[in-house]
DNA sequence: TTTTGACATGTCGAAAATGACATGTCAGTT
DNA sequence: AACTGACATGTCATTTTCGACATGTCAAAA
């Protein structure tokens, strides 16, 4: 399980409240977790139970802010450098790449035009994100990944959707 | 839910057992998706009792050959084509390379270096595949694209090591 | 001949994830 | 003063997934 690992993990950047992770759910990881707030307040409420976060604030419309305690950090560190990772994914676009052959050169066609709009649509918001970001952020370098990999994969579309 | 339309598009490349879709979730799809036998069975018959695949084969040891049959065809394409994707991916690896900036240096360089001969180890598969594969199957471009995006993570991961 | 290991299918309880329901606050507009 | 929409937190029934349990076959090696 690791909703719990990427829920500290967004904490250790930044104490935020439920409804703002559920908004990084949305955002800046939406490429790599999803999760609803349904999963994520009874998640931050085990947590907190366990000792590994707290509330550190309460603001308005009983908005509560959690940080990671001493232990939630170093849970956090030992997951990240100790435990094996869990390579295997769940990725339903790339399950459609791999059987996107068994359709004719028309469906196929259609389908790569659609990917690659979104791909494209994808590197816009990359790149615009990039400009608007703080210089001295330590993500540019996950920005710049991310872009390589979009970069591949839109000539890989072009490419196959000319075949 | 698409384990059913990953079991779909795996028999309609080659009828197969149970067992053999499930060698295919732990090998051919294993970058893209994961599922149990104790999935993958119960998936099975609720798929025969819609009418979306059928037994065409029994061989020894009680095993059954499934096959799709035509509404089975017809739905595969309507979901690959017509159904938008749902881009959302669940990916434990992509949570730690985005997390990886909380780590000390130290830290950070052991876990680049795992990932790297992970990589690596991939992309060797990969080669191997392609070696071996039938010089006419439709698979070469998806090889092609899996090595491409291995060759820009490896590359970042060694810049990031250096850094 | 026994034993090992790959082949093969299933069930079941527990855990995780989803989607709908439910409630309320606060700031800004109409 | 009423309304709208973003903010904010929660629960709950259903669906999906996981891991363990359970059972048995068949070929080849010891």
């Amino acid at each position: 399980m690791s909703l719990r690992h990427a829920i500290l993990g967004l904490l250790a950047r930044k104490p935020s409240t439920g409804y703002e992770l559920s908004g990084m759910f949305d955002a800046s990881l939406r490429s790599a977790w999803h999760a609803r707030h349904s999963q994520i307040y009874p998640e931050l409420a085990r947590l907190e139970e366990g000792g590994l976060v707290e509330v550190v604030d309460r603001g308005p419309r009983g908005s509560k802010t959690y940080a990671l305690t001493d232990d939630g950090r170093t849970e956090l560190r030992r997951w990240l450098v100790d435990d094996e990772p869990d390579r295997s994914q769940r990725n339903e676009s790339a399950v459609r790449l791999f059987l996107n052959q068994l359709l004719d050169p028309a469906d196929r066609r259609k389908v790569f035009t659609r990917d690659l709009e979104h791909v494209e649509a994808e590197t816009a918001a990359l790149l615009d994100l990039r400009e608007r970001m703080d210089p001295d952020e330590p993500f540019a370098a996950q920005i710049e990944l991310g872009l390589r990999i979009n970069e591949v994969l839109a000539t890989w579309l072009r490419e196959q959707a000319e075949r």
